[in-house]
DNA sequence: GTACTTCTGTCGAGTGTCCGACAGAAGTTG
DNA sequence: CAACTTCTGTCGGACACTCGACAGAAGTAC
């Protein structure tokens, strides 16, 4: 029995008494107390008050999100997106800015700090209180060292070591992921933490997928995993991808083919996002661009399904934006090519999350982190130490 | 520390010094002494010499895969098979029989009970050396509760507690999982113990995969993942499937379709099984088809790489017996779709179990439970109590 | 206000774990 | 065979952990 067994029975947020945490554990109630008396001197713990039956009133004791903060990034090609977070992963404050994420680490890492700093300061946390950060990077990252590897839009960032850029000003630990398998995280957390199995697909300049199965984000083992963006699909055949392979689903059914066809058709499409704006406006020819390239993903997405066999799709990134269609295309091709096995108690929805996915995921991953057992034990042993002195 | 932690660090098999594990666990070298004490006792660890260095030789302490058995057993839909084996998965005794797995799973597993009870015998193994049965049934299992739930082939069977009732007769824990799961851990286990991203992929009657990733297997929300038989392909687009619908890989690639196919060139085909003696006999028209359905599976298989991205694709069941043919027209199309990330790393090659990959992966999967830290602690305790009365 | 109930922190005792020291065992060396 | 080296099992002490008892705290009931 160790520490944080007691604390993870408190992580669901619910307050307890200690005579409960006693009963549920098997230990001695002075143990619980023993145990929980660490936890309220760090902080992680707090008593909320509790009712009489009669007697002394029983102190309910709960998690304290608020004990320390964490810090989630979200980079994308074209954008950067920084959170801090309490331990829940409830966002405290946020700010994001138009960046070249081709500009190279040292400056986006730079923006990274700053931006940090400045948030932390508005809520007028000092930095002591941060306990970690997560980040999400646009590529193929390896998870265990915190690299991108061979990222194909990120110039200048092979290899570069993140982890290590940002511990040597903010000195905590950093966790850092690919920024599909982040928002997949992030959607988790924010509002469907008992589903174990979760497909997080974002559809934007390009198509790719974070994959939970097991209550575990799987990454592979190159950490490429989830890449539904060039997978061959029979409608693109002779359509060549920017990977320069033919037939990839990315290059018909990602923003910027959706916009081709329009434009092919004779709509004017000027820029990319433009795209969401039509199909919201109800333009016939872009609901159904939208629309086809909706049964285009569902190939892939029922495949998926058959593969993985996940609870609930999540349809996040610029195009979910643009309402239902896109989610009936892929639901119309799912539900007819899947089997009913798989298909019958699988849901299929738009991201809830929305723009903040990439940010709640990175300080989920963070959170995941600093209040996984044996970092709690790890804290719980330091701090005993430090009262011991 | 526990005990199974000086347990763990010799299941690989290689024999070490008492100043040895003491040196890499970080406890006094009596700590040691007094755990491996236990081990001895009840046969799991074992002395197996040593050489002096000039003084008194050290003991060399040894995993015992000999200490109990397991009984691993494959359930297909036209045979069952059956095998006693060692802790380290080894088969010591092995029988199969062609049965109908829609006589249902009374006289199944009465066979079951029979064919376990006669190779134990054979063995000289007592009952009570035995620790656990695993067992792969052909659908999908629910491996929680050990029960097969709305499985197509397997009338009868539908949630029957498969452990329930091989539980009244052999007193032992019993795993159950599907059969193609089964098999990709029993390839992992026979020769890829340290690849952690395996994907077996069966082609027989009819096409399924085991998903290995990141070192557990993945079995999606229903148990029903790795689905391959069902994906659709667009070679196949007018072809109706068994299970009612067009253009799944199944209803082009696996065995009886390979089979059609001759057929209607002319070939005679009597039996399915003929189709791999045809290919291997050399016949232009069988190595053509067969080859054609490599390319079919290869466009599955190519998706599956890049949603999964593992680092070993292993190919088995009854036509990976017709030779290169197959895995050749995978490949071919696999390293043209997948990405380069991907397939820098992969590997594509048939299975090295063949026939016996479903009893081994089902002994794997018993020792795995048999051995796992926390039935080891649980042993170690209990046999400690007994040796303290 | 007083009696009663129920909870809390503290503290000594009991328990089990782990360590280091030691004497003996089992080899090698000359 | 004697001296030396290296390993093994044993055993008492140190330590940490956990428990239950107890007195005091903080309410309710009348």
């Amino acid at each position: 029995m160790r520490p944080s067994d007691v604390f993870d029975l408190l992580r669901d947020g619910r307050p307890r008494t200690r005579a409960e945490l006693a009963a549920t554990t098997g230990l001695a109630r002075s143990t619980i107390s023993a145990r929980l008396d660490v936890l309220m001197r760090l902080g992680l713990v707090v008593p909320v008050g509790g009712v009489s039956t009669g007697g002394r009133p029983p102190s309910l004791l709960a998690f304290n999100p608020g004990a320390r903060v964490v810090v989630g990034v979200d980079l994308g090609a074209s954008h950067a997106r920084a959170a801090v977070a309490d331990l829940d992963g409830r966002v405290l404050a946020e700010r994001g800015e138009p960046i070249d994420i081709a500009d190279g680490p040292e400056r986006v890492l730079g923006w990274v700090q700053e931006t940090a700093t400045a948030l932390l300061a508005e809520q007028r946390r000092d930095v002591s209180e941060l306990a970690a950060i997560g980040v999400g990077l646009p590529g193929p990252v390896e998870h265990s060292t915190g690299r991108a590897i061979n990222p194909p839009i990120m110039p200048g960032w092979d290899r570069y070591d993140v982890p290590g850029h940002l511990q040597r000003v903010l000195d905590v630990p950093v966790l850092v992921d690919n920024d599909v398998n982040i928002m997949a995280l992030g959607e988790q957390h924010s509002h469907l933490r008992e589903v174990a199995d979760l497909v997080f697909v974002k559809v934007g300049t390009g198509i790719g997928a974070g994959i939970i199965s097991g209550g575990t984000l799987q990454r592979g083992a190159q950490g490429t995993a989830g890449d539904l963006g060039h997978v061959h699909v029979a409608r693109g055949a002779d359509v060549t991808c920017r990977c320069g392979n033919q037939g990839c689903l990315e290059a018909i059914a990602a923003i910027p083919a959706l916009a081709r066809t329009m434009r092919a058709a004779g709509v004017a499409v000027a820029e990319d996002h433009d795209v969401v704006a039509l199909v919201r406006g109800g333009d016939r020819t872009a609901v159904q661009a939208v629309r086809q390239g909706g049964r285009d993903l569902g190939e892939v997405v029922a495949a998926l399904v058959n593969l993985v066999n996940p609870s609930v799709i999540v349809i996040g990134g610029a195009l979910a934006a643009a309402g239902e269609g896109l989610l009936a295309g892929i639901r119309e091709v799912v539900y007819q090519r899947s089997l009913p096995l798989a298909t019958e108690h699988l849901h299929i929805t738009t991201s809830r999350a929305g723009e903040r996915a990439g940010v709640i995921g990175a300080a989920a991953l963070a959170i995941g982190h600093v209040l996984s057992p044996t970092a709690i034990d790890r804290v719980v042993e330091e701090g005993a130490v430090r009262l011991a002195q």
